[in-house]
DNA sequence: AAGGAAACTGTAAACGATTACAGTTTCCTT
DNA sequence: AAGGAAACTGTAATCGTTTACAGTTTCCTT
């Protein structure tokens, strides 16, 4: 109980040599004699090796950095969790760098990293830019990027082809009868929105359906609130017979909307999510959303990082998931 | 671009010594002239001082670390959110210790405190037994304990008290004349289930409403599903007029249930939860829920840890939080 | 029982920062 | 211009590990 133990004193307590503990710690290779004395001590002690040191020698902090802008969404909690799920099987502990928003911040952040508190990164940039690109080309760490890679950047990347996915909600949508579909989505500003944009039009194309002026509608952010304070009344929505939302949330205040104006949705208008978060299942009537396999990709960028941090060499590596789509009443009629 | 710069790389190319480049990366006590040469040097190389080295040299390693159960309830994540607010004008990293459920995970993480990756701890332990109360006395890290707070430790604690909140659920059921009220439980084995079963009775009484036999409903974990599982079909709960839910989650999974009975949820059967997560917003009818405050509980704990790490003389605070009922469509009548 | 290989162990030098202490410079006062 | 106080700077020890290298012990073979 009295001061922190350290090696050399689980070694003066053992009558050894602090290399003889060391080696028990890791690796034993000792004679069963000495590590029973060691072992023995180190429980008497309450030994623990002390991080910073074990850090600065070995040069690597064990830990690794996630980060992304916001926490309050859903589908950042499944990645988390997907990524969380692989690491405690590893020596790794996850250092969370969260609200990361703006560019000046991010770049802060990133070069943060320079100081060695984390062996890899794993981010997942809502936005991308010039300054924040050729920050993550400068990068000494390990990183594998959930989303959008951007142009000429050689690190893992995880991704989920979310054009194929607004392709499935149509297509669930044409073969249902529906003819007249919006697009509720985020900012432009954002990477998801980017790509959602692209993946509605190449859709609705495919499929032979109109697009018209207002059968895309923006909303301020991937929230339930911007939805519901952006689309106000279920009027602009009225004229259509169905509803793609960029997210689940967007979806659920889609919903709430339509519900409150005594739509029946579903038969009336058919409401379609994004993400697959655990709302699909509790709404009512439950939502028929494309399951972009968020704790998958956590997992997944997890293990390509653990890979990557014990072979530099390997080239860089992209999966792109395939998403799914799971039906519930919100789009049956 | 080459190897990466010590300190002792930039005190060269400054033409000053180590202890000078030191202090002006700390504290800034030095000549204009050096200060500049210094910085143009750190600027030059890109220098970022390493923190194991610093960490071990202050023993101290500028992170928290956040620890509970499960990254999926919604009021973790609030709580979360609050943390982090707080720690992100301090220097402290916020390390996550996740999923440790069963008692030998926490017993293993605790003691891993004791290689000091981190200076200062919150919990929120969603049981507590005899081992982990042993635990916790023993534990050399600074610490706030979110939640109940075992008997006979001495430490910091935020708690908010759930009893009061169940109180003002109960009355503003009476109030607006139900009198047949059941209660949806997660398991009596956890802390949060204890309470608020203890509060729940000592509600009725205080109302003078009628508990009987099976008025009091325990699903298995406080989770939708857990509740459409364990409630199957509405029957249950048809004898009822109002029916009060440990957590929003649960409340959901109530509605839900009793939505596809075609029961009219507030006219027939109010429905109240607990916490006030986003999801109340979002359901229809909207959640009537008692605001636990979670992030606000976050944010007084992150404080609470921050001051104690700067004095470890104050003797233990505990602070309890009043919770407020928000009054939504799911009570109305 | 001697000899050598194999297995183990100890000594001491790192890792990259901070900081007490002593030494130097600057600046002010007269 | 001298002297001393104040401000700054440098040297070197230190934090608690890991690990190369050399030294010791064990064990096997003959």
């Amino acid at each position: 109980m009295g001061e922190k133990p350290t090696i050399g004193l689980v070694a003066k307590r053992a009558g050894v040599s602090v290399a003889s503990v060391s080696r028990v710690i890791n690796g034993t290779l000792a004679r069963p004699a000495t590590e029973k004395r060691v072992r023995a001590a180190i429980e008497e002690l309450g030994y623990h090796p002390n991080s910073a040191a074990r850090a600065l020698k070995v040069q690597a902090s064990e830990q690794i950095c996630l980060s992304f802008a916001d926490v309050g969404n859903p589908a950042y909690l499944a990645l988390t969790r997907g990524i969380s799920r692989v690491l405690r099987d590893s020596k790794y502990r996850l250092v969370l760098s969260t609200s990361v928003s703006n560019e000046k911040e991010i770049a802060q952040h990133l070069q943060g990293l320079g100081s060695g508190y984390a062996d890899g990164l794993i981010i997942s940039p809502i936005v991308t830019n010039e300054k924040i690109t050729e920050l993550l080309k400068e990068l000494r760490v390990p990183t594998v990027l959930i989303g959008t890679l951007p142009q000429g950047i050689k690190i893992d990347n995880v991704s989920i082809d979310s054009s194929k996915g607004i392709e499935m909600a149509v297509a669930h949508l044409k073969e249902t009868g529906r003819k007249k579909v919006a697009f509720v989505n985020g900012p432009l500003t954002t990477n998801p929105g980017k790509r959602r944009y692209k993946g509605f039009i190449a859709a609705m194309e495919k499929y032979k359906l109109k697009i018209t002026d207002d059968s895309i509608l923006f909303v301020s952010d991937f929230t339930s609130e911007a939805a519901i304070a952006g689309l106000k009344s279920a009027s602009t929505l009225k004229k259509f017979d169905s509803v793609i939302c960029a997210n689940d949330l967007i979806a659920a205040g889609v919903i709430k909307i339509l519900l409150d104006n005594k739509i029946n949705v579903g038969p009336d208008i058919a409401v379609i999510g994004m993400d697959n978060t655990e709302l699909g299942k509790i709404l009512s009537p439950s939502l028929t959303s494309i399951d972009l396999r968020a704790e998958q990709r956590g997992e997944i960028a997890a293990q390509l990082l653990l890979e990557r941090m014990n072979d530099a060499t390997i080239p860089p590596r992209k999966v792109e998931l395939k998403p799914t789509i799971v039906i519930r009443d919100s789009s049956r009629v």
